[in-house]
DNA sequence: CTTCGTTGTAACAGAAGCTGTTACAGCGAA
DNA sequence: TTCGCTGTAACAGCTTCTGTTACAACGAAG
């Protein structure tokens, strides 16, 4: 499948305000967000809906409005942002079910529910490994500041 | 998105031929098989296909023609199923360049994706824990055989 | 060497999801 | 009251997945 970029976008996005926020630049709208990302505005504000939600970003509407991390970047997790933006597990079951008359065919769903419980598991603690800052520390490493 | 059965379908169609087999069925025809995934039968010559290309199964053409397991159960992992059936990475990157002219957007692409090998690491060694016979094991344990 | 059941693959339709885009109502600070 | 920005609906284009039909190719059996 042609994976999904959300999780990129959401640590782009959270990335870039933490940036800002560095520089003094504490509040940023989506058209300056969507400019880093090089995406149509409405894609960051779809994507900064789904942040906002998980209580990540926070809003600010009227004159002067914009986007804002909720904390600092050094508590703001990968995993966070992929709980926030990802609802469909990591692998999907039989879209149909099986034939319940085989004995594989009655067993065999909750039998692969446990390996894929504990890939997600896995991929879980991965992401929680690193945060926000780290993503930005190593971002600004490799593009020489 | 919804999540693609292909991992699914692949560990199914293994646990059917390794019980086929000891119960002295040597050969499944792949409508016999997609009796079981309860599904059509070129979406299981399909699946069958990658794992013959992935030296998980042998063909044979002809009269009697059919399908069975390369090797045993126990030396077939779902990592083994996992690579023979997908391509794609579990995380996509930006769908179009981000604006280099950002420092964000400069140095995020190679920040992400050590995050997202580590991840991809961590999911391949949890699949490879779990064999054909694992999985056949617990699935029978399920079913009351 | 013919027969016949099965494989291997192409082609297509329908459904679903993602990205990108336009449009516009709603909000709130100034 | 104004004005800039948010929030969201609606739609198009693209891609992928599943399911289906169709048919050429293969090879064991007789």
């Amino acid at each position: 499948m042609a994976a999904n970029s959300r999780l990129t976008i959401g640590v782009h996005v959270l990335a870039w305000l933490a940036l800002a926020e560095r520089r003094g630049r504490a509040v940023l709208t989506s058209d300056e967000v969507a400019a880093s990302v090089k995406t149509n505005p409405v894609v960051v504000r779809r994507s900064l809906g789904d942040l906002r939600r998980a209580g990540l970003v926070v809003v600010r509407h009227g004159a002067g409005a914009g986007w804002s991390l909720a904390r600092a970047p050094e508590e703001i997790t990968v995993l966070d942002v992929y709980e926030a933006v990802e609802s469909e597990p990591l692998f999907g079951l039989h879209h149909t079910e099986p034939n319940l008359e085989c004995p594989v065919g009655r067993g065999i769903r909750p039998a692969l529910g446990g390996v894929y419980d504990g890939a997600e598991r896995a991929v879980r603690g991965e992401l929680e490994r690193t945060s926000i800052a780290d993503v930005l520390r190593e971002t600004l490493e490799v593009s020489g500041r």
